[in-house]
DNA sequence: CTTAATGTTCCCCA
DNA sequence: TTGGGGAACATTAA
């Protein structure tokens, strides 16, 4: 489920409720290291959930099927708990691919696409030999970007999965960044896109998902020419294209 | 029974 | 060093 819109939209959540609770326990896979502090503010970086302390960061990824909402509850998939003074917080995760570390420092990642200018995206484009959709999937590259909102961007930009990074014209590159930026932008006004797992803070579902073009949506029509959608393999994830309106 | 799923990381090879 | 391919991780749903 997560990818930047989703993971922007459970922090807005956290944000309203966390800021200046102290932590009293932990459970699960949450670190100890917070035990006894009070959050300073809630914020995203790329993929990453950060819970500020005066002395370190408490990361949260989601992986596939993470989630993490205000909850007393439990369930049989809760792998971790923060008990704050007033407030509980749970994370759920069937897959357990997702993380909660504790540290001091910036794993390392690129830029995030709603803060990088067009002209540094296509610089960074243009000295990468790889596929393009590689490129967008690479969170060395560009932090936030999964295969939803990828496999969306592209077919709004016309360009397809496996052109060229570098090969690609800088007018198509710019375009290809204003058209990452918007639908970031749009599906974190809708509250992300829940295909099987994602919900926000409080539980709720995203709204994105009812307008995604082609994500998912191999075997059916082109929304703009009608040719029917091909589903193939890019870096081992499915990725969905027009193969008349997106070129190479 | 088989396949695919919103992600990351590690290993092997060119 | 860069990039591609494949596997692994764990679980559910179609």
């Amino acid at each position: 489920m997560p990818e930047l819109p989703e993971v922007e939209t459970v922090v807005r959540g956290m944000a309203q409720v966390l800021p200046g609770l102290k932590v009293t326990a932990v459970e699960g896979i949450a670190p100890m290291e917070a035990v006894g502090k009070q959050v300073q503010s809630v914020r995203r970086y790329g993929k990453f959930i950060i819970l500020d302390f005066s002395d370190g960061m408490l990361f949260i990824h989601l992986g596939m099927t993470g989630q993490l909402m205000v909850s007393s509850d439990t369930s049989k998939f809760t792998r971790g708990r923060l008990l704050f003074e007033g407030a509980t917080v749970r994370y759920d995760d069937i897959r357990k691919f997702g993380k909660m570390f504790w540290d001091t420092h910036y794993p390392k990642r690129g830029p995030d696409p709603l803060e990088l200018t067009p002209e540094e995206f296509i610089a960074l484009a243009k000295r990468r030999k790889t596929r393009i959709k590689a490129l967008l999937l690479d969170q060395s590259a560009l932090r936030g970007m999964g295969n939803i909102y990828t496999d969306e961007a592209l077919f709004h930009a016309k360009i397809h999965p496996c052109a060229s990074a570098a090969k690609l014209s800088r007018a198509r590159l710019a375009t290809l960044h204003q058209c990452t930026r918007e639908i970031l932008r749009e599906a974190i006004a809708a509250g992300g896109s829940s295909i099987s797992d994602y919900v926000d803070a409080r539980g709720e579902k995203g709204g994105y998902q009812l307008r995604h073009q082609v994500y998912g949506k191999h075997g059916q029509p082109c929304p703009i020419c009608g040719t029917v959608l091909q589903r193939m393999l890019v870096t081992q994830r499915g990725t969905t294209f027009c193969p008349r309106c997106q070129t190479r």
